[in-house]
DNA sequence: AATTCACTGACAACCGGTTGCCACAATGTG
DNA sequence: CACATTGTGGCAACCGGTTGTCAGTGAATT
C-alpha cells in the first residue's frame, strides 16, 4: 500500500503529458476538463499518463486563463478574537467541501487595510465573505458591486448578508433580568465602529422602554478580555446589579476583575455575555450569554456566496439570512441583591452556589 | 479627504496604462518592477497614470511568470484547537508584515489530505509551514525537498524546524508535584499520530524514572475537550493523585467533568495542562500548565521560511529553533491527598476555595 | 458515388504579466 | 569625423493552462 507522498522535480505540466501520448497539449486540456470532448481511446491514454506523472494542474495559470481563481477571501476584523475563530471555522469547512481554498485576512479593525485587501482579492479571488465590516455603507455597496461578496453581521440593502439575530435574543435576556428582580441594567458597549453594537444597544434600549426599565448604557470598551477590567470597575460604580455585555471575551474579563475586587457573581452582580464562545461554558462561574450560531453562520455565508457564484445551481439565490439566537443560561445571573441594599460586596467567601433563590420582583 | 473606496469596472492592466502613456506593456512593467531600468520622465507619466486608474497587479499572472506566488500555505491538523489559533495568529501577522499572503489549510488530522494539500501548494504557494504533520519522515522530508518548509513541533534531521520544548517543562511539571508529595502521577495521552505526544511521554517518563517515581500512562484521547470525561474517569479509577495532561483541552474538559463527579480539583486530584491556551487562566478552577510561546512559534517559522525563499537576506539560515517553555503554576495543583486515604470522593459539596491547605510531604 | 455530418485532434490566440535581446539615439572618446 | 559606449524603449517568447476555429476522417444519408 503505498503511503502519502509528495513527488520530486519539477511538477508535470500538460506539455510534458502531451509528449508522453504524442498529442497536442490542448488535447490533453480537453481530456482533463471536457472529456467527453476526446476519443475515449487517447483520453485513457492521456489519463493514465497523468496519474502516472503525478500531474497537478496548476491553479495559477487555470486561474489567469478561465478567469476563476477557486479561492474565496474571508475578511475578519481580528483574528485574535474567538469570535471569528468559529466563523474561520464554518467557512473553511464549508469551502474545503466545494472545493475552494480559503484566503483569510485580518483587516486590523481598519477601513483602509479592509479596502485595500478588497482591492487586491479582486483579482485573486473568485468571492468575498466579510466579517464585520468596517466600511461605510456605501463603500461596501460597491465592493458588492465590483464582485461577489457577503457580508456577515452588515446590514446594507443590496449587499447580500447574513446576519446574526443578536438584537433578538437582547429582549430575553433582559426579561430573563427582570424575573430575576433586576431594575438596574447596564450595557457595556463594544467599539463605536461595530454595527453590530449600535443594533444590540438599539434592541435593547428599546426593549428596556418597552418594559419600564432603564437601561444605562456604559462604555464604550475594546473587545478584549482586558477591557473587562475597565469595565467591570465602571459597571460597579455605575450601581447596576446586572450588566448585558457587548461580547464574552469583555465579559470573561469582567468575571476575573470582579472577583479580584470581591463581588461576587452572580450573588452581587448578574452578568450576561453574547455570543457563547470557546470558554464561556467553562469560565467561573460559567457564563450566561445570548447564543449565536457562529459556525453555521460562516456555512451560510459561503453557500450563499456559492450560490452567487454559480447562478444556476443556486437556485433563489437569497440575499439575506438572518440567523437566529437564544439565551443561554448557566451561572453567572441569578436574583438581585435585596433592593435598598448598596450593592457592596459583602461577607466575602465564597457562596454556597449559583442559582439560589428565587425572583423577587 | 478620499474614504476608502473599491474602484469599480474592469481591473486595469498594464495594457490600458501602456496606452493611456503610448509606450509598450514591457515599459510599464519595468517602470513599476525595475524603476531605474527607465528614463524617470517616462516612469513618473506610468506611475501617475497607475494610480489613476488604480492599477493593482494581477497576483495570478504575475506569479505564472516570475514563480513566485507571494503566499505562503499554512497547514493544521484541525483549525477547531485553539492552539493552532494561536499558531495561526502568529503566522499571520508576521506573513502579512513582510507582504505575504496566508493560505491557511486544515488537514483534517489525515496523512493523505496532509500529502494531497502539500502536492497541491506546490504550485499556489512559495513555502510551506506545517503544523504537527502527520506525515511519516521520509514524505515530510520529501516534502521538504521538493519546496521551501518549516516543521512546527516536528523533528526530522534534514527538514527545518520550530520545536517547542514541552518536553523540559515536563520535568519541571514533574517537580512541581513530587513537591507537593504527589506519588501516583498520570500521564492522560494525546493522539497516537502526534510526535509531541510521543516526545512527552519519552521526556516524562524518563523524569519519573530518574526521580524514582512511577508515571503511568493512559489513553490515548482525541484532543478534544469531550474526551476529557473519559480522560478524568480513567484518570480517577487508576488511583491517581496528579494528573499531567496532553493539551489544556483535555484538561478543562476533565476539570468539568471531575467536578460533576463530585472530585475536587485540585484537593483531590491535582491537573497540569499543557500549552496554556485561550481559556486556561480563566476555567475553573485557573489551570497550571506548561506555557508554551506558540503564537511567536508561529513568528519565528515565518522568519526561517522567508530567509530559505530569500537566502541574501536571510543570513545565517538556521534550521532548527528551540523555543523554550515553562511551567506556569496555577490553581489546579495542590498538595497530594493524605497518602493511606483512598481518592475517592469525600463530601461533595463545593469547597470553600481553591488553594487551602499547604505541601503535606 | 456524391454529399452531409458528427467526431476528433491540432493550431493559435489569449489571460496579464516578466524578461532576454536588440535597435536606436544621444553622448563620450580618440 | 569615425567609432565605442551608455541609456531607453520595443519586440517577442514564455509561464501553463483554456477555448474558438478549422481540417481531416469515417460513417450515414440521399
Amino acid at each position: 500500500m503505498a503511503l502519502p507522498q509528495v513527488s520530486v522535480g519539477r511538477p508535470a505540466t500538460i506539455h510534458d503529458i502531451a509528449a508522453v501520448c504524442g498529442v497536442a497539449p490542448s488535447t490533453v486540456s480537453r481530456a482533463l476538463s471536457t472529456p467527453e470532448r476526446v476519443n475515449i481511446r487517447t483520453r485513457e491514454r492521456i489519463q493514465a499518463a497523468a496519474v502516472e506523472l503525478n500531474y497537478t494542474p496548476n491553479s495559477q495559470a487555470k486561474a489567469l486563463s478561465s478567469g476563476k481563481t477557486g479561492a474565496v477571501g474571508v475578511l475578519v476584523p481580528d483574528i485574535t478574537n474567538p469570535f471569528y475563530f468559529d466563523l474561520i471555522r464554518g467557512t473553511q469547512l464549508q469551502l474545503k467541501a466545494a472545493g475552494y481554498t480559503q484566503l483569510l485576512v485580518d483587516t486590523e479593525e481598519s477601513d483602509e487595510v479592509e479596502a485595500s485587501a478588497i482591492q487586491q482579492l479582486r483579482k485573486s479571488a473568485d468571492g468575498l465573505i466579510v466579517g464585520a465590516s468596517r466600511l461605510t455603507d456605501e463603500a461596501l455597496l460597491a465592493a458588492s458591486a465590483a464582485m461577489p461578496l457577503v457580508a456577515i453581521n452588515r446590514d446594507v440593502p443590496g449587499v447580500p448578508a447574513v446576519i446574526i439575530d443578536t438584537p433578538a435574543a437582547t429582549g430575553q435576556a433582559l426579561d430573563h433580568l427582570i424575573s430575576l428582580g433586576h431594575t438596574r441594567v447596564a450595557y457595556i458597549s463594544g467599539p463605536v465602529s461595530s454595527q453590530s453594537n449600535a443594533r444590540r444597544w438599539d434592541a435593547l434600549s428599546e426593549a428596556g422602554k418597552e418594559r419600564g426599565i432603564d437601561v444605562v448604557r456604559l462604555g464604550p470598551f475594546a473587545p478584549k478580555t482586558q477591557s473587562g477590567a475597565a469595565a467591570a470597575d465602571t459597571a460597579v460604580h455605575s450601581g447596576a446589579t446586572a450588566c448585558i455585555v457587548f461580547n464574552d471575551l469583555i465579559a470573561i474579563g469582567m468575571l476575573q476583575r470582579l472577583r479580584e475586587r470581591g463581588v461576587r457573581v452572580p450573588q452581587d452582580m448578574s452578568i450576561v455575555g453574547c455570543d457563547d464562545i470557546f470558554g464561556a461554558d467553562f469560565c467561573n462561574p460559567p457564563l450566561t450569554t445570548m447564543s449565536s450560531p457562529i459556525e453555521q453562520a460562516g456555512r451560510v455565508a459561503v453557500t450563499m456566496l456559492l450560490a452567487q457564484l454559480d447562478p444556476l445551481r443556486g437556485g433563489g439565490t437569497r440575499t439575506r439570512s438572518v440567523m437566529p439566537t437564544h439565551l443561554t443560561v448557566r451561572a453567572s445571573t441569578t436574583a438581585a441583591p435585596a433592593p435598598m441594599a448598596p450593592p457592596a460586596p459583602r461577607l466575602h467567601k465564597p457562596g454556597p452556589g449559583p442559582l439560589t433563590g428565587g425572583a423577587r420582583p
